[in-house]
RNA sequence: GGGCGCAUAGCUCAGUUGGUUAGAGCGCGUCGCUGAUAACGACGAGGUCCGAAGUUCGACUCUUCGUGCGCCCA
């Protein structure tokens, strides 16, 4: 016997008690254990950040990372599961800012950078906890007490590790980067931070003149919104494609060159005339020299020249160069370049610096301090604000005369977010780079074998991205991240990078180790870990190889936290140091799923750190890289020779061979998730209200993955009724009728019931193979191996969308055609009837099979149907379906034709009740005849030898097959697919003269001849049987259905007799006791007395006529022509006949039998 | 400002290499079926397939331009 299935099942509940039962059987490790020497699946785990309440979104994501493993672990794959935590960055600072109620970097080192790391390492685990439960609840099975930690002191040596291989392959150096900088804090924003402090604001706006040094009389128009960045000015840039003029500039007499586009606007503005006097193109000034609007620098390095790469010298500053971002929207089309305060700038003076010989070239130059005052380098302002020294500056612009134009403009500018007043500069920062660029092209020949989901990624946002690669910002001037592990030499700026704390432990003269002690004694619950943080880092100094008495001292910097994510292939394992073996086997990963917003996130992260440090390529792509314009001349320590010591080098694609991008999740108003608008419902209480299965498959069933989703809480809700409850519906059939019948699957299968997989329970007693069965298991089996087929093909193809719609479309034919068409069989009495015995193995089979199917998607449900269904095996059988094996596809069972024709007979099916409708005839009103009518008979004889199904489906007493009849006609059109190429142009012509024509006769003609010719204006065509369509449909006034895609017409014979009326009479009296047995709470089998009082004549002549039937499916012992005494009357009323009906239960329970 | 993506029914989304009559689910309305069903079936209303131009015998589909939205980067 099987469990009692309730009919209201509470998903919520049952899945409690799954999630109790596999925590309790240890089912997941299980699961591992039984694939041990499998060939593995190797899943990656993109750290989430632990810094914030997971939201649907998050549980997209969980979900699909954890279908791919349950999938392929029971398709046979080993597949570990590493669950992971980022823990550092700027993000954690910000929360416990927020909890300190501080914001400034002063502020964080005045609270105490070692107090301040303890928060951060205390919030991070805060958050861990939640992101824990929701893990397990939704049913990730991830090994969480096993996890990687970012900030764990393993893990910060493996990151040291590679940044230490990186820096001895000199592909570590240092260099600017120009940050949005916050003067009066001395800090740099983040781009979110700088992004909300955008205000709409007057700058000045000038042209300045800048006289060409081989004719003075002749000057640059310059254009520039920061008139304090021009004491730092190095290069005018132009934009070689474009064409500028000479004009006449009658305010000094000389002449000005300026974009020829702008010409017009600049006198406006000016309001005087400047005649253009030559033309030449941009590339015709580049490199040509000027006098800068300030003198100081240029006195001093004016004349400094350097050799060029390309061989010859070249003046390093202060000539006019080439710049493709020169627009001629606004300005002059010639734009001062201060590359100190521009990222374009910056970028400018980088590939100008690649120009010449290392060392040669131009230096960044820059007369601002950190606090944005004016240095000695700029004497006329020392000691000024910048922002403030702009207005006299354009008075000393104006006194020299290299003053254009001055004018108000009107722009956003960012100012500092939480200090209202102070506006925000770009400056320079000292800051630490990966020489990614040098590895662009491996790069992007990894990213080509990667498979990419949705495949536009890999040319499109990633492909470009990666295209358009510049060197990586390591460095981060922050508190809780892993340090960057570099030491300089204070005497001789040497530097060396440490791969472990063993190391540093190991250098001579270290100092400062007793910090740390100290704050151990004085924080004895302190994780250890702290230890490779700051400040306990930093306190490290050892004696300096380089110069007698000198210290070596760490870089105060810590690195950006997506290097930490992206070094997790090895640094989960603490590799090199610990885990060698497990990097071995688990590198590359075969699937990672993350969001689209990760593209340049952890995706980048994780395919620059492993193409930079295991590439296996036919060269190292150093050699070629280094030079090709990225160099910087602060970095004098390269080592090109080192090698990785790594004997894990890859060929492609590594670190992850396949990838889901996630689309974005949306709030349910289309908005993005906040947790102020309230635009979503928490994680756990969608898992109260519907379960983690609902939620699970409204994320695989409803979309493909990579779309973006809205979040719609009706959609969930959903799910249960269209799937879940549906496959419910099919499992509690079978249990209630199986119980009742007795039919005991492990009594006809006691030895060796394996996994009920179609070969064990072959062997069952009274198991037939299917080729002996009816046609309605074979149909069912067949469709059933056909779904498996497609299913493992999908999902072998990471489509889980398309695999669940097969599935679905698989339970609703198991529910409303397999189970309705067979509960004759499941009702008959005789148990041993070996048609009956074949329902239940079938059904039997389609459901423990359809367990199996499932599992991945909705693991609880699955686990409550496989659990109940095979209890009576006991132990015999494995205890979760999470053990078993994913069911193989036995093509042998899939008869395509067969399952065309049982599609053909559901559509008809259809078609008849369609038809029905129209004539507004009820089906429980039996019908004398319909006519069908087939454009292809192929299928017509089987049709015809299986007519019963059809029948009572329509409640009709004969079904008949015409070829030709009155009540259709033919619809011909041309094949346009097929005589496209041949007919071309003539097509419009072809199809009017088909139309015009009449179709039956045509087709006649067709059948007759083979083909047909038509006659058109310029020319016959002869068109054959394919290049005609012909559809079938009912003529007008019938009460007929037809469906072009089947090809069939369903013709009524709505003729009524007084028979059939009355037979009609008899089913509604049926259908109206049978729920009056449902409300009186029957059970399937009661026996019932039935007392029928009327006064209409047909209607006693219907009781006569059809007494038996209605006893048979009411189960009623007798009809009594009186009330009976006790029992109150129930009206009813058919058509214009009204009787009144006493129902009474009989105290005995026939055994088995059961109404239908 | 740049890159990528998206735009199809009231809502959420499918739509295969271009084939002329664009689908599903939900919701709404009508009817029907039902002793597993909280289900299910049929029908109906509801579409300038974002707009414009182009290629083609034929465009939701391909090309170009534009509009709106999202993400990422400036």
């Amino acid at each position: 016997m099987f469990g009692p299935v309730p009919a209201g099942p509470q998903f919520p509940k049952l899945e409690e008690e799954m999630l109790a039962f596999w925590k309790h059987r240890r089912i997941y490790e299980q699961s591992l254990a039984r694939r041990a020497g499998a060939p593995r699946f190797v899943f990656y785990e993109g750290p989430p950040t632990a810094n914030g309440m997971p939201h649907p979104g998050h549980c997209l994501t969980r979900a699909i990372k954890d279908l791919f493993p349950r999938y392929r672990t029971m398709r046979g794959f080993l597949c570990e599961r590493k669950a992971g935590w980022d823990t550092h960055g700027l993000p954690v600072e910000v929360e416990v800012c927020k909890e300190l109620g501080i914001h400034s970097k002063e502020e964080i080192e005045a609270f105490g950078v070692e107090p301040f790391i303890h928060k951060c390492q205390q919030s991070v685990w805060r958050y861990m906890k939640h992101w824990e439960r929701l893990t397990e609840r939704l049913g990730f099975w991830i090994h969480l007490d096993e996890a990687y930690v970012t900030y764990h002191q393993s893990y910060v040596e493996s990151v040291w590790w590679s940044l230490k291989n990186l820096h001895d392959r000199g592909l570590l150096y240092q260099g600017h980067k120009i940050v949005w900088w916050w003067a009066q804090g001395g800090t740099a924003l983040s781009s979110g931070e700088v992004d909300q402090g955008y205000r709409e604001v007057a700058d000045p706006s000038v042209v300045v003149r800048l006289p060409l040094v081989d004719d003075p009389t002749t000057c640059l128009l310059v254009w520039t919104t920061t008139p304090w960045t021009l004491p730092s000015n190095q290069f005018a840039a132009v934009r070689p494609d474009l064409t500028y003029a000479t004009v006449r500039d009658d305010e000094t007499g000389g002449r000005a060159i300026v974009a020829e586009g702008l010409v017009e606007t600049l006198a406006a503005k000016v309001k005087r005339e400047l005649p253009i006097v030559d033309r030449c193109r941009g590339d015709q000034l580049i490199g040509r020299r000027y006098a800068p609007p300030f003198p100081e620098y240029y006195a001093a390095l004016g004349e400094r020249d350097g050799r060029l790469v390309a061989g010859g010298r070249q003046k390093v500053a202060w000539r006019v160069v080439s710049a493709p971002f020169v627009t001629t929207e606004t300005g002059t089309g010639i734009v001062h370049q201060a590359p100190a305060f521009g990222e374009v700038d910056y970028d400018v003076l980088v590939s100008e610096q690649a120009r010449f010989v290392d060392g040669e070239g131009p230096q960044l130059i820059c007369c601002v301090g950190p606090d944005g005052r004016f240095t000695a380098e700029a004497p006329a302002f020392e000691g000024r604000w910048v922002k403030e020294a702009d207005r006299d500056i354009v008075r000393e612009l104006r006194r020299s005369g290299r003053l254009f134009h001055a004018e108000q403009y009107v722009h956003k500018y960012p100012f500092c977010w939480r200090a209202e007043e102070d506006p925000l500069i770009q400056y320079p920062r000292r800051s630490w780079f990966i020489r990614t660029t040098a590895f662009r092209d491996r790069m992007l020949e990894n990213n080509a074998r990667i498979g990419w989901f949705p495949e536009h990624i890999r040319d499109g946002r990633f492909g470009n991205f990666l295209e358009s690669n510049v060197d990586w910002a390591l460095s981060r001037e922050r508190y809780w991240g892993t340090p960057l592990p570099i030491w300089v030499c204070e005497a001789t700026g040497q530097r060396e990078a440490v791969a472990d704390y063993a190391e540093l432990l190991d250098k001579k003269g270290l100092e400062g180790l007793d910090v740390w002690e100290s704050a151990k004694r004085q924080f004895p619950d302190m994780p250890d870990d702290l230890r490779v943080h700051k400040p306990y880092i930093d306190a490290l100094t050892y004696d300096s190889p380089h110069a007698p008495g000198a210290r070596m001292r760490r870089v105060p910097d810590v690195i950006d936290c997506w290097y930490d994510s992206g070094a997790m292939p090895f640094a989960q394992w603490g590799y090199p140091r610990q885990g060698r073996d497990a990097f071995a086997q688990q590198h590359p990963a075969d699937f990672i799923s993350e969001a689209l917003d990760q593209t340049r996130g952890w995706f980048y992260s994780l395919l620059a750190i492993s193409t930079l440090l295991f590439d296996d390529g036919p060269d190292d792509g150093v050699d070629d890289g280094v030079d090709d314009g990225v160099a910087n001349g602060s970095d004098g320590n390269r080592a090109l020779d080192a090698s990785p010591d790594s004997p894990d080098r890859r060929p492609f694609p590594h670190p992850f061979r396949n990838c889901i991008v996630l689309g974005l999740m949306l709030g349910e108003d289309g908005d993005k998730m906040s947790k102020s608008k309230r635009n979503y419902r928490e994680p756990h209480e969608i898992f109260d209200r519907y379960g983690a299965d609902a939620l699970r498959w409204y994320f695989f069933a409803n979309q493909a993955p990579w779309t973006s989703i809205r979040y719609k809480e009706q959609a969930i809700r959903e799910s249960i009724p269209e799937f879940l409850l549906r496959l419910w519906n099919v499992y509690s059939f079978f249990v209630i009728y199986a119980n009742l019948d007795g039919f005991d699957p492990a009594e006809r299968l006691s030895e060796a019931p394996g996994e009920l997989a179609a070969k064990d329970l072959a062997r069952g007693r009274g198991y037939r193979p299917p080729l002996e069965r009816g046609e309605l298991d074979r149909w069912i089996l067949g469709e059933l191996h056909a779904t498996i087929a497609e299913v493992v093909e999908r999902m072998d193809a990471y489509d889980s969308f398309l695999a669940c719609r097969r599935l679905n479309a698989f339970v609703d034919g198991l529910s409303n055609w397999y189970v309705r068409r067979s509960r004759g069989r499941f009702w008959s009495e005789d148990k041993s009837d070996a048609e009956k015995v074949d329902a239940y193995w079938t059904l039997f089979e389609c459901l423990v099979t359809l367990a199996k199917l499932v599992a991945p998607f909705v693991p609880f449900l699955a686990e409550t149907l496989w659990r109940n269904l095979t209890s009576p095996w006991g132990e015999r059988v494995p205890e979760s379906v999470h053990l078993c094996d994913y069911p193989d596809a036995d093509r042998s069972s899939v008869d395509a034709a067969h399952s065309e024709r049982m599609g053909l007979l559901r559509g008809l099916a259809s078609l008849g009740r369609n038809a029905r409708m129209e004539a507004k005839l009820k089906v429980r009103q039996p019908l004398s005849r319909v006519e069908v009518v087939l454009s292809d008979r192929r299928h017509q004889a089987w049709l015809e030898s299986h007519d019963a199904i059809l029948r009572e489906e329509l409640n009709v007493k004969r079904i008949e097959y015409a070829s030709d009849t009155r009540s259709i006609e033919y619809l011909v059109q041309p094949n346009f697919k097929r005589l496209g190429p041949r007919v071309g142009s003539k097509m419009p012509a072809l199809k009017a003269a088909i139309a015009s024509a009449d179709g039956a006769r045509l087709l006649a003609e067709l059948r007759a001849a083979q083909a047909v010719r038509i006659d058109l204006p310029d020319g016959p065509v002869t068109l054959d049987s394919d290049d005609l369509q012909v559809t079938l449909r009912g003529r007008a006034g019938w009460a007929a259905a037809s469906d072009p895609e089947l090809g069939c017409v369903v013709v009524l014979n709505t003729e009524l007799t007084p028979e059939l009326t009355r037979e009609g009479f008899s089913r509604d009296l049926v259908r109206f006791v049978n729920d009056q047995r449902k409300e009186m709470n029957c059970a399937y089998n009661d026996r019932i007395r039935l007392g029928i009082v009327t006064q209409s004549p047909e209607l006693r002549l219907a009781l006569e006529d059809n007494e038996a039937y209605i006893r048979g499916e009411t189960l009623a012992e007798a009809i009594l022509t009186g009330p009976i005494d006790g029992v109150p009357a129930i009206p009813f009323q058919v058509s214009d006949h009204e009787a009144d009906l006493y129902i009474a239960r009989c105290r005995a329970v026939a055994d088995g039998a059961h109404g239908g």
